[in-house]
DNA sequence: CGGGCAATTGAAATACATCAAGGCGTGTGG
DNA sequence: CCACACGCCTTGATGTATTTCAATTGCCCG
């Protein structure tokens, strides 16, 4: 019946995420053969594959603490999470949300210290590998190394954009610019369809992520649904009007 | 007379920062040998350098821009830069105040895009090595791509941080943390003395960094005089009451 | 049936922006 | 040497985007 890939969420926090390997650097860089049951004909062998431990977490855990260390490298498999900041009197900053085929600290790759938590919006399923295993990778393979850089800066834009966003974007622009780049980043590993994507996020978690509060992004969502830009109902988010909420988001 | 090493700038725009070879990351991955007349006292001599192209910018001057391709790696010997993102409504965020010591982008060493301009607040001098260089140096001692990765992490903390404070602080908080980074980062540089460290930065460039507007900065500012916080007069700051500050810029 | 989380809505408060005017120091051209 | 413009800072009045507070609803779950 359902064809496609967006599956809707029968159940808050039930497993409601398609698994993406496609564009997993785990997968790109040849350390990682796909989760077992992966069968989603996207799925091609990779050359070489390290031992992993495989971790399933249920939504609203909290997976790793900002001042843990760690002595494994993290790829979300499957589902949403959030990497975030929390402040002495409880504010929260979400840094970003981490989607199927996100490595969730590349800063895991060359010391124990992450710098934010992580905590599982949906049910997360993930994969760790040692950083022992994946240093004495890059000492063979100084391709790898330049894959690595190029993961590592895009994070760094990302980390930049978002402080471009907070400080000089209204409360609508920042809230159409997570949508769009969510899409953007969902497209790529081929999970939008026709306009819509899954959309697991609580207003809070779109509040904490724009430096508002969720008071505010329940007004700023319901009008950008009384213009008919969007439409969010099932965890599921449809862009009525591509053009116009574009223009939104890009005012400045 | 003047036995400080913060020096007084007599007429704006001329090079009013001392040089630090001390943290720079250049020196310290033995690839720059100092500049020519770094007679300070701190400098000790490196093991390998690399061929160099020096050049002297003038205060206010664009350094870089943002869509700019480069060849080279740039390394800030003197003076203070500010790595900007300008919007298409004119409207900038600062990114990052370069000091001296300081590489101007981690990223210029695996590819030819910077994502920011970089504009001269003082008079600047810096040092440009050739990424081929660089990166053959890397290949060959792989030690020094774990210092380079530390440099890179620490880059990417300062972009998370400067989110978290846009989107979690108040004008208060976001000033006074900026002004509390800048006084470590020019300490560990040996560049603050009794409280007091060269100040070169406008008001509007404190209101570019924080997401504020140069007015409110002001009245900012004053609030901290009139409370016996700081000190700012001839381009230079001494913080009067260094724990009261300090709780100023970690309320929360 | 009760309780907790999520979302909505309106009223009041507030932090910050915008607008406008004036002062001060500095460089510049007559 | 003076007049003047210009950049930088300050201050007050007013406007507005967003927060805070509070009440209500629906919904899921125990």
């Amino acid at each position: 019946m359902n064809v496609l890939p967006i599956l809707k969420e029968p159940h808050p926090g039930r497993a409601p995420c398609i698994r993406s390997c496609a564009a997993c650097p785990a997968h790109d860089l040849g350390i990682c053969h796909g989760l077992s049951d992966a069968g989603n004909g996207r799925y091609t062998p990779p050359q070489v594959s390290l031992p992993a431990s495989e971790h399933t977490i249920p939504a609203r855990r909290v997976i790793f603490r900002q001042r843990d260390l760690h002595d494994v490298v993290p790829f979300i498999c499957q589902g949403w999470a959030a990497s975030t900041i929390t402040l002495s009197d409880g504010s929260r900053q979400i840094l970003l949300f981490l989607l199927p085929g996100d490595i969730v600290s590349p800063s895991l790759l060359f010391g124990p210290t992450a710098s934010c938590s992580v905590e599982a919006i949906t049910e997360v399923q993930y994969r760790s590998f040692k950083r022992d295993d994946l240093k004495a990778l890059l000492t063979r393979d100084l391709e790898l190394i330049e894959k690595v850089a190029r993961v590592w800066n895009e994070r760094k834009l990302q980390a930049q954009q978002l402080a471009v966003d907070l400080g000089r974007r209204t409360a609508d622009e920042r809230i159409a610019r997570l949508i769009l780049s969510l899409r953007d980043r969902l497209a790529a590993r081929g999970l939008v369809q026709d306009q819509t994507m899954e959309f697991p996020l609580r207003q809070h978690h779109v509040a904490d992520a724009t430096g508002l509060t969720a008071v505010h992004v329940s007004k700023v969502l319901s009008d950008f649904r009384r213009r008919g830009l969007i439409d969010i109902s099932d965890r599921s988010l449809t862009m009525l009007n591509p053009a116009e909420f574009q223009r939104v988001a890009t005012m400045r």
